[in-house]
DNA sequence: ATATATAGTTAAAGATTGTTAAAGGTAGTG
DNA sequence: CACTACCTTTAACAATCTTTAACTATATAT
């Protein structure tokens, strides 16, 4: 079950399109505008976002921007009106992954997103993702941590939490949207059991003084590499 | 409009990636062994390697080592054959950032550079911010406040104002702007708080008599660096 | 000069986070 | 099933950070 961020100022057509992607069991919450739409992304926790390019107060382009700053891998496709070759060519320097010109066949977007969250789940499954933390190196498939001196095996917890950490390096990890996006949704105990992991992190870590986890209270977490 | 080196010495496959990425809008350059694409490495400028691990007279590791001893951040993505295991974490310590096993599809290769890419960028437009007030350095990232004589670990609060204070040195900050951009709201219990952050941050400087913080009446605050 | 608003300082209260250990769950094995 | 090993959550308490409160000092205006 993957929800979609979909922002949409056409109210006729956003209801539909939401209607549509709920009866095809995506979970769909609804934007008018680029402002509500980011407010949204950062209050929740989405696998997709379908942004459309014009929109008033806050366009698409710009708010795949802020969307990207703060997650680098989330699948974004773009709806457009217009065929203008330069501005999908824009979209995908902000990181896009697909787009689709209005006016469009609905079944057609659902095979889009279906191909993209394919892709994208197939990718992580079978790619290594493997991140740089000073003298380790951190294998997100393996879940395994090292250097020359020392390996650890993370466990699952540990090991999605250090690498929401690495998407995020040297930004705030904020607590919600790892709550969210890790234990499915923030509550107290949820948050406590968070603390206890980035404890254990710390720990792991502890030995290589160029990579610190802190805390940026009420906030969430950053980790800082110099 | 990334340029990408190719080290690959089957012809037909090196070919076909180049092609691809190339219609893909990557400026790719293909060469048949090591020595070949280090001669070219030292020639033009790359964005990002992609090297073979097993090609004649020079591998891919032992290229890449000598790649990194000349740039320690274009990211490596090596191709390897599906039965190295141990061999692939031999890359990693070398400082690659990704690698992909043959066979493999293209789409998941693209989607890896693009995403690498976009770590890059963002790697990159995160400069270290660190001002200097007198004998002090301060390391906005690590929240740290340090002389020879003296360290301190800054709260995110006392940091986040230090920082403005920093960056609107030897002009007003204005009270309201502060507030506004640290606590989101200017009230009377938040103008109070920042009073007792301004007291806190004059403690920390009081022994660097170059460095103070000045109060402009119904303003805000100065800071002053002689 | 005196009143009033603004700022300085310190300490306590309140909120969040750090840490450790025990309890509760889950998956594998004999 | 019982046993084990390991992972995650809960609990309890300590430490730290932020806000509030109270009192003092200074600046500005009448």
């Amino acid at each position: 079950m993957a929800k979609v961020l979909l922002a949409e100022d056409d109210e006729n057509l956003g209801e539909l399109l939401k209607n549509y992607l709920n009866a095809k069991s995506f979970e769909t919450d609804l934007y008018h505008n680029g402002e509500e739409a980011f407010e949204g992304f950062r209050k929740e926790h989405y696998d997709l976002c379908i942004l459309d390019v014009m929109m008033p107060i806050k366009d698409g382009f710009t708010l795949a921007q802020e969307i990207r700053s703060f997650n680098k891998v989330i699948p974004i496709i773009f709806l457009t009106a217009r065929s203008m070759k330069d501005d999908v060519l824009e979209g995908f320097k902000i990181g896009a992954d697909d787009y689709i010109t209005k006016p469009f066949n609905m079944d057609e977007l659902l095979f889009r997103i279906e191909a993209i969250l394919r892709r994208v789940k197939s990718d992580a499954s079978f790619q290594p993702q493997v991140y740089t933390l000073g003298k380790y190196t951190f294998d997100v498939q393996k879940q395994l941590l090292q250097s020359s001196d020392a390996s650890y095996k993370l466990t699952t917890k540990e090991s999605e939490l250090l690498k929401l950490l690495c998407d995020n390096a040297n930004q705030v990890l904020e607590r919600n949207y790892a709550l969210k996006t890790i234990w499915e949704d923030d509550s107290y105990f949820n948050a406590r059991s968070m603390d206890v992991y980035i404890t254990k992190l710390r720990k792991y870590l502890k030995d290589e003084s160029t990579v610190e986890i802190l805390n940026v209270h009420g906030k969430g977490f950053k980790l800082v590499m110099y």
